[in-house]
RNA sequence: GGUCCCUUCGUCUAUCGGUUAGGACGCUAGGUUUUCAACCUAGAAAGAGGGGUUCGAUUCCCCUAGGGACUGCCA
């Protein structure tokens, strides 16, 4: 098998989402998994809402997740190229210049819509004399562009949905180049994904009809038509669209959340296919699992709790080497060995740990029942002398087992409530010793 | 309005006409741990509804319901 060339085309118009970077991940992971090629293109033909700042992080997104990009360009820089295959399509009669403006386009589609008939542009810039755009022109009006669709059908195999069959006459000739002259992504996503010989075109369902034009602009062009895979569209835990909520899914946020990138790459990477939701090392084990022949065709649910869930089993397997340098960025006195074992597993994300510093080194809320009292007075006596260690709580707890007859649940609670203001938490044989004699005794004295 | 796609435990899914409908996560109970977590064991938990086809339908067909996408001078 040729190894695959794919492409991941985001505009920089915003901050990457979930959805976005599951379209990102797939291209990798397939392209890897086979030892291809992965191109970040940049699509900003459309210089009003692109940004050099979102570009910037979406870089910076991708970077962070571990998806490296083996060739990136920015479309911006390919005008030229875009001309070239504009002129061809005139020249073939396939390209033609349309003088509707936006709002007569809006007002026909109301009507055809009002009509029970299908919003389809209808074509009557085709029927316009010479005269006519001469006219026109003279009056200033300037042209967009479309693309003359065959009318027939449009058929491909489509690694994730089978095979596909699109009637073109049900679609309205595309827009290609905008009023103002600007392109929009169909033709120069074509010129491209020819130019840098792309194989496996890998989007999402919402570029299925997109697909159909698309693939008559590259027999025009007289490319070969990439293989097609879309896949089923992310949803939110409760059902819904994930459009809704992209804020609140950006990947930005989820980092500063303190997410680790492989929690979300491995749900991204696991959810909507047969195998099991789980947490994996690396890019490379998923790249090794990844088979579209694995990914279903309903869309697939996207829960933050899940995520969740797969955040704490990766940070609780997570030695103090590889956090220390986080660990340090959110508090000095976090950044031990000691403390990290200790607390590690009692976070989900790596921001709990602001929590447990504040548990252990910081001001405690000391929490004593009224028939607790006597029982904390006496504790405070026969707090071991010393420095305290792993051994102290065990000593202790004997201790005041000997002094006050109590047990089990009723002798360490009250203690561990004093102590960190906590119900539960971790171990306290292990806390006791980090929050040290002097905290301890000014907790148990309130 | 039209086109396309989807519907199996709470969730992600397996099943390529005959199964006690399997697994994972979650959940519940017990064990273990002097808390929580982790771990071990056990358990509850599903074919959207209605018609066909068939000896037999979760599986094939049709209808209905529900969900998603597209129907842009967005991508």
């Amino acid at each position: 098998m040729i190894q695959p060339i794919v492409r991941f085309a985001p505009s920089p118009t915003g901050r990457l989402h979930v959805g976005n970077v599951r379209t990102a991940l797939i291209n990798w992971l397939f392209a890897k998994g086979q030892g291809g090629t992965f191109i970040l293109r940049i699509d900003d033909t459309d210089v009003e809402r692109s940004t050099k700042e979102y570009e910037d992080g979406l870089r910076a997104d991708l970077s962070w997740l571990g998806l490296n990009w083996d060739d990136t360009f920015s479309q911006s820089d390919r005008f030229g190229e875009y001309d070239a295959a504009a002129d061809k399509l005139r020249k073939m009669g396939l390209l033609y210049p349309c003088y509707e403006t936006a709002d007569d386009l809006d007002r026909k589609r109301k009507i055809a819509l009002s009509r029970g008939r299908p919003p389809v542009y209808d074509r009557a810039a085709l029927e316009l004399t010479d005269e006519g755009r001469a006219k026109l022109e003279g009056g200033g009006r300037k042209p967009h562009w479309r693309f003359k669709l065959s009318g027939g059908r449009i058929e491909w195999d489509d690694l994730v949905r089978g095979p596909q069959s699109i009637d073109t006459s049900s679609l309205s000739d595309p827009v290609l180049i905008r009023e103002d002259g600007s392109y929009l992504y169909t033709l120069p996503s074509v010129v491209d994904d020819i130019n840098a010989k792309i194989t496996h075109v890998v989007r999402g369902e919402d570029h299925v009809t997109n697909s159909g034009a698309q693939i008559e602009v590259f027999k025009a062009l007289g490319g070969t038509t990439p293989t097609m895979a879309h896949t089923p569209l992310l949803i939110g835990a409760d059902g819904q669209g994930l459009s809704k909520r992209l804020g609140s899914l950006s990947i930005d946020q989820l980092r500063a959340e303190s997410f680790e990138p492989m929690a979300i790459a491995s749900l991204l990477a696991k959810i909507g296919t047969s195998d099991n939701v789980e947490t994996r090392d690396s890019l490379a084990q998923l790249a090794e699992e990844f088979s579209f022949s694995k990914i279903g065709r309903s869309p697939a649910r996207f829960d933050e709790a899940e995520l969740k869930s797969l955040n704490a089993s990766i940070l609780h397997g997570q030695s103090f080497e590889t956090v220390k340098d986080r660990l340090t960025a959110i508090d000095e006195r976090a950044a031990t060995e000691a403390f990290w074992q200790v607390i590690r597993e009692n976070c989900s994300v790596l921001a709990d740990v602001t929590g447990w510093v504040e548990t252990v080194f910081g001001d405690a809320t000391r929490l004593v029942d009224d028939e607790d009292a006597d029982f904390i007075a006496a504790a405070i006596t026969l707090l071991p002398d010393g420095e305290l260690t792993g051994d102290s709580w065990g000593e202790w707890a004997k201790a005041l087992k000997a002094e006050t007859g109590r047990k089990g649940r009723g002798l360490f609670m009250p203690l561990r409530k004093a102590l960190t203001g906590m119900e539960h938490g971790p171990d306290m044989s292990a806390l006791l010793p980090l929050i040290g004699r002097d905290r301890a005794l000014a907790r148990l004295k309130g």
